[in-house]
RNA sequence: GGCGGGAUAGCAAAGUGGCCAUGCAGUUGAUUGCAAAUCAAUCUACCUCGGUUCGACUCCGGGUCCCGCCUCCA
């Protein structure tokens, strides 16, 4: 029994699709004027596991993470760099894709664009000052700002536990006086001279931050469906004003369940581009590969803050090393034994709110089991091992080659021939039991970060 | 100021009203020429003060401290 934590009751709830053995899931993707960081990362990877996990159960994932590649920040930065804004944002698509393979991540099933769904996203903003959700306020230029009345809509601040008195009372932003409201947000942006715009019934503009999200949302799922999700910072504003958004459009329910992944935090400060304390997944996949950031992701539940430090990816590195040295030299098959207990306590953790802690300690128990049978009973062995394989593989671990893994260092390594040579050399040293030499090697070795194992006569290698 | 989350062993991180979390690190033993890997054993816990209970780290109340949101952010 599948429960999930939902930010709009704070509660833990037995999970239900809206159609039976369907989920459609909707997931904030980037906006693409910078590379990926870590914080970009954990949502990537989380909601990876919550689709893999889900198709796992037996559902049908329908999973859409979009991409906002129109808005202020991208029309700066292209600026900046005097180049035109969808060079900026193609390069950037590029990367985070890029980025999110080597984490493990596989494609969503559908990844929209802001700006290919421009003519639905004016319908939407038309559909609100239709309904009376929404207002116009001239410019100089004689072209149109359009905003949301926030106080037309009922049940504004449900999902951030907000009430709209209280956001008065903390206004910090400096007020516009185009808005009737502090709290009113813009929904279509009238462009200044130069900028990339979009011919709209309020003149040439562009969508405003959240507008797209409620427009691409519902015309890939529909008005109503299963899971929403992305970091806990979007859950105010831009969560609540595209509830308020698609709810007022609509008239049906928006989703039945928000899901907010916690912060990255670096030295106990929340990593944030604002902050420029933030450290990018290309920075860090120098270090450390991908899968050892995804294990360091998955190590903590996903509502909860994750510290980053070098330690804590050594640990990973670590930790994992030990799972990939438990399934090496071992032809593992696909198929598992179903009735294994590892499955039922898996199921359990991943059942309570996607504990992945919980489901990596149980693969930890496996491993343990597979050590202790592999030199007794190897058949046995065998068949754990596939559990292991096969509970490691819906987290998104354990699927490369334990040898491949276990040789390849991180950020792409060079040599690889000196190792063998290194190694047989150093064997004849031992042949002849001149020990010192056989040692020496091995400390050459060490020194370059290969580890040697003496096993059965043979002599295997690993990176450290 | 408003709202919310959290305090678990050296580090990280789950969880439970009474019985092993788990990973990393440490100690001891097995194994090894020595290591590594692995196995076995083992040391370190549940912020504080009260209450409920036969029994609380786990439930309830007070306190202290930390963090997040209320502004662009995953």
């Amino acid at each position: 029994m599948l429960k999930i934590h939902n930010s709009l009751t704070k509660k833990k709830e037995i999970f239900k699709s809206i159609e039976p053995g369907k989920i459609k899931m909707y997931v904030c993707g980037m906006t693409v004027y910078d590379l990926c960081h870590l914080g970009h990362a954990r949502v990537l990877v989380v909601f990876d596991v919550v689709t893999r996990y889900l198709r796992y159960s037996g559902y049908e994932v329908d999973y859409v993470r979009n991409i906002t590649d129109i808005d202020d920040k991208i029309i700066n930065r292209a600026n900046e760099n005097g180049e035109d804004f969808s060079a900026l944002t193609s390069r950037f698509i590029t990367a985070m894709h890029e980025d999110a393979a080597e984490l493990g991540v596989l494609p969503p099933s559908d990844e929209p664009k802001a700006t290919a769904y421009m003519s639905d996203i004016i319908a939407m903003v038309q559909t609100l000052i239709d309904k009376g959700y929404a207002y116009t306020a001239q410019t100089e230029q004689g072209n149109g700002d359009v905003y949301y009345d926030v106080s037309a809509f009922e049940g504004y601040g449900k999902l951030s536990g907000k009430k709209l008195e209280d956001l008065r009372a903390g206004e910090r932003v400096a007020v516009d006086e185009r808005k009737d409201d502090p709290l009113d947000f813009v929904l279509w942006k009238a462009a200044k001279p130069g900028e990339p715009s979009w011919d709209s019934p309020w003149g040439k503009g562009r969508p405003g931050w959240h507008i797209e999200c409620s427009a691409m949302s519902t015309c890939c799922l529909g008005n109503h469906f299963d899971i929403h999700g992305g970091g806990q910072d979007l859950q105010f504003p831009h969560h609540e004003n595209e509830i308020a958004q698609s709810e007022a459009a609509t008239g049906e329910t928006f989703v039945n369940l928000w899901m907010h992944n916690g912060f990255v935090r670096i030295n106990d400060e929340k990593m944030s581009k604002s902050l420029n304390n933030f450290f990018t997944v290309r920075e860090i996949l120098k270090l450390y590969k991908g899968e050892e950031i995804r294990y360091f992701v998955l190590a903590s539940q996903y509502r909860s803050p994750l510290n980053y430090s070098d330690q804590l990816l050594d640990t990973a590195r670590t930790a994992l090393s030990r799972l990939y040295n438990t399934l090496r030299g071992l032809d593992v098959q696909d198929a598992c034994d179903e009735n294994d207990p590892a499955i039922e306590k898996f199921r359990q953790a991943m059942d309570d709110d996607f504990n992945t802690p919980e489901a990596l300690a149980v693969l930890f128990d496996l491993a343990s089991q597979v050590n202790r049978l592999r030199d007794e009973d190897n058949s046995a062995a065998l068949e754990k091992a596939a559990v292991l394989k096969k509970l490691a593989n819906v987290l998104g671990l354990l699927e490369q080659d334990a040898e491949q893994y276990l040789q390849a260092g991180a950020g792409g390594s060079e040599d690889g021939a000196d190792i063998d040579a290194l190694i047989t050399a150093r064997n004849t040293a031992r042949e002849n039991k001149d020990w010192s030499e056989a040692d020496r090697i091995r400390d050459e070795l060490d020194a370059m970060g290969i580890v040697l194992e003496d096993k059965d006569g043979k002599t295997i290698w690993r990176r450290s």
